[in-house]
DNA sequence: GCGTTTTTTTACGTATACGCTATTATCATG
DNA sequence: CATGATAATAGCGTATACGTAAAAAAACGC
């Protein structure tokens, strides 16, 4: 008798999560060539499913399968950042317009409240990093709320891109005040269903953001992340 | 000795590309399931290369791996329309903005221009492929002059998902003189450097292309394409 | 000692084999 | 005849095997 939540998590899955993990963590640096058969014994089981995992993560933008080379994990230039924030830019944008069409109560909206108060709480402890999580959680809960499933498969695909880029500049930004009253911002525009303001300003957001950090990956002359 | 520009092509690719074919064509349905080993044997090479072909095409979101069920091929709804034009506006607005501010010569614009005249002069012959044709370059290249390539390949992924759709709605729908108009507003504005024209125009243009789209399936009862 | 050719090795791409589970078919029973 | 239990089957998920081409190493000539 099998547990009610159980569910039989194939190896490619756990390879697909699993190597996620990796890079993000940095065990696997950007950069670095891996064989095949390592990363398989690493994980525990043979070729086929790290392959195919492989496959999945090749067309999300993390990695590269190179012939005979094994695997590339990607690193991340200023110019990809560029492209990506730009991305970022209209989708969450998009998404924020929608979110304010759909005329949501503040009860729907709790999520969104509480990434933002988290913010400030983080904030006001100068925890940086709890200030990044809620930062995620708000941009991601926005694009859910914009309800487009398109968009949300693609932010979250970007994101992991940018994620271990952004764990370096993190400690290199002004503190992200600016960054709380924007959200706060948007929080409103949507709850009150201005859906041109909540646009324009997530826009003008994510706009400042985009230059900060193409400007401190200058200053500091980071190529390569 | 090998002929110059010979790629020594994988079955892998090889597969991505035919499935694809056969799905464009509709050889492959909409909704259809397919066994990996009928896929295998039609292609000409064992299940391995067939799945991680199929790995790719699952997340460009064409097809679906189902546990013992085989291939399923993804069918488009009104409301995966939407969602693809929608993203599909903003990314292409992106792009339009972008290419007028990389200040191009009517020289550097002959293929964008080309695509124009070839659409103007489709829509007289009224050969609607020959037109869907020249506006399918028309949106390429424009996204191209955007130097962004997640932008493109983002669109180009959308544009897939759609293509089946479109085929159908082609037949249906007024013929594209607005359309036309729409484009050669959008190149003045890219030759002029005006972005913000280009930006708004574009972002026009794909709106009503959208609830085109989308009231011919809301009249035509189409709900699964 | 250095460049070039030959040999060896390595690691991928792909075919193949097989177990396991979901599904279908068969059959018993009320 | 319907329903549930049981057996048979099918088809995926994954391990394994192997050919081949590229890269590395070794041998060779200058």
């Amino acid at each position: 008798m099998n547990k009610q939540g159980e569910k039989p998590v194939s190896n490619t899955e756990r390879a697909i999560a699993e190597l996620r993990r990796l890079v993000f963590s940095g065990e696997l640096a950007a950069g670095s060539d891996h064989l095949e058969s390592e990363l398989a014994e690493m994980l525990g089981m043979s070729r086929t499913p790290v392959r195919e995992a492989a496959r999945t993560l090749e067309s999300q933008g993390l990695l590269e399968l190179r012939a005979r080379k094994g695997v590339r994990i990607l690193s991340v230039s200023p110019d990809d950042m560029r492209e990506i924030y730009d991305v970022l830019t209209e989708l969450e944008s998009l998404a924020a317009e929608r979110a304010a069409e759909q005329g949501y109560s503040a009860n729907e909206l709790q999520d969104l409240a509480a990434a933002i108060a988290d913010m400030d709480h983080a904030l006001d402890q100068r925890d940086l990093e709890a200030w990044a999580q809620a930062d995620d959680r708000f941009h991601s809960e926005l694009v859910r709320l914009g309800r487009n499933s398109r968009v949300l498969a693609i932010t979250a695909m970007l994101g992991d891109q940018v994620r271990r880029a952004r764990a370096v500049t993190l400690f290199m930004r002004p503190l992200p005040i600016q960054s709380n009253r924007d959200h706060q911002g948007v929080y409103e525009a949507i709850l009150r269903g201005d859906y041109t303001a909540a646009r324009n300003l997530h826009r003008a957001h994510r706009q400042q953001a985009r230059d900060m950090i193409l400007d401190l990956l200058e200053r500091h002359r980071l190529r390569q992340l």
